[in-house]
DNA sequence: GACTTTCAAATTGTCAACAATCTATATTGA
DNA sequence: TCAATATAGATTGTTGACAATTTGAAAGTC
């Protein structure tokens, strides 16, 4: 287990210590789907009590990333099929909540630097091999314009469980591609102040997201015999 | 503090047990927003222990009811009423969402079945003077039908949070009758499978019982000055 | 009298230990 | 050899206790 830092959190800070570490380890798929993680072990690489850890099991289970069994212990949610398609539906209402609310709010300054901040992102993207940098999220800064912290939220979570079960697919460079050009054309659609066309646009995207991933996925499923390891790579929120 | 059940959860449901007995009461309004609720006090209460009860708040703080202040103690949230309109407009996405998916998933029996309930409620309303019964919950009818379970999940905590908010302002049986006609209208847009129409409806009804919960809250908030004590009625989900 | 300082009671954050339960190995019997 | 049982080890659920922090009243100062 990898303990990025040791230092012990003062105060009352030992529980959002642990819940970090661990939603972080999770997300990035450094504990697979319908694996246990012990308290003990947690409490021991965290250099914490068992009870703070516990305490974090609870947290995390009403974020859908863990379920507990009652004296078997905390197990990592595994996702089927059926259930990335009822993310994807859900995600699609915010989103597109979110792309309304935000043409509605947002000034043009805002929308002008989201464009720019894209631009960079293309540049980088190509310095970086056609890797879409993670840590510029286009769909995070819509939905900061939406000003909404209830929906904020709300689409925390949900992307967050996405980003698990997309952790079965690779990392899909066209689809990146794609990606970035897609996000172009809805901030057009948004800074033309179109609500309609914007809200079209963004239901396509997302529909095109899961097209991909579900592709892959369906690929991947198809040579499961391989031995190849799945890729340790960080899966996008495109 | 009202110990609806003395009897001790066995097995590993000391947590959960905490955290259903304390969600009934901030929703019933026997805890107030801001109120702080002592650990020590809820684990005599329910004659558990404080480790216990201590888990349950951090799912109640995931859930967006209580907050936690490191060395002060947990307490009941409070929502502006710009908050309140951040979550009006989640519900609205999401109830949105849930209509269109009863539309395409739901057979013709379950959508007359729940017509006909909808009638029972109609007589019931009538014998009960005018009051609308909340166990007959027409909005979670539809999210079941849309056999979603992360949108339930989502809906169930937004409108959990309303509930809440909404025990400010008072029964009022003329919203509650219109409700009901609009609900029936609702319904019969989705047996016609008449997806625009019916999610039009459903925007007009949310759009309708918001206006009609922050009327009644300026109503209140107008004669403040007056000593009479907040209704203790259960708020409706209309 | 108003304002700071002090200090004790109360409350929270954390921990280690005990009891209950589960798991996996070893043993027994056919 | 295989299945059923017994048992020891490990893990979880729960508890009471201790340390750290806050609160609020009493005492002291200007």
């Amino acid at each position: 287990m990898p303990n990025s830092k040791k230092i012990k959190a003062s105060g009352a800070e030992a529980v959002d210590y642990s819940v970090r570490t661990l939603r972080r380890q999770i997300v990035d798929g450094f504990h697979h789907p319908s694996e246990r993680i012990s308290d003990f072990a947690v409490s021991e690489a965290l250099t914490i009590s068992r009870t703070s850890v516990r305490e974090s099991f609870q947290k995390l289970v009403t974020e859908g990333l863990l379920f507990i069994v009652p004296n078997r212990g905390a197990f990592v949610v595994e996702r089927s099929p059926e259930e990335v398609t009822e993310l994807y539906e859900v995600r699609e209402a915010l989103e597109v909540l979110a792309v309304r609310l935000a043409i509605e709010k947002a000034s043009n300054e805002k929308l002008l630097s989201l464009k720019e901040m894209l631009s960079v992102t293309k540049t980088s993207m190509i310095e970086h091999g056609g890797r879409y940098p993670v840590e510029v999220d286009f769909h995070k800064s819509i939905c900061d314009l939406a000003e909404n912290k209830e929906l904020a939220q709300n689409m925390e979570l949900v992307n967050c469980k996405l980003k698990i079960a997309r952790r079965q697919s690779g990392y899909i460079p066209e689809r990146a591609r794609a990606a970035y050009g897609e996000h172009g054309e809805i901030l057009e659609a948004m800074i033309r102040r179109d609500i309609p066309t914007a809200e079209n646009l963004i239901r396509k995207h997302l529909l095109n997201s899961r097209a991909s991933f579900q592709n892959s996925i369906d690929a991947k499923r198809s040579d499961r015999t391989s031995s190849i390891k799945k890729s340790n790579k960080q899966p996008l929120s495109v």
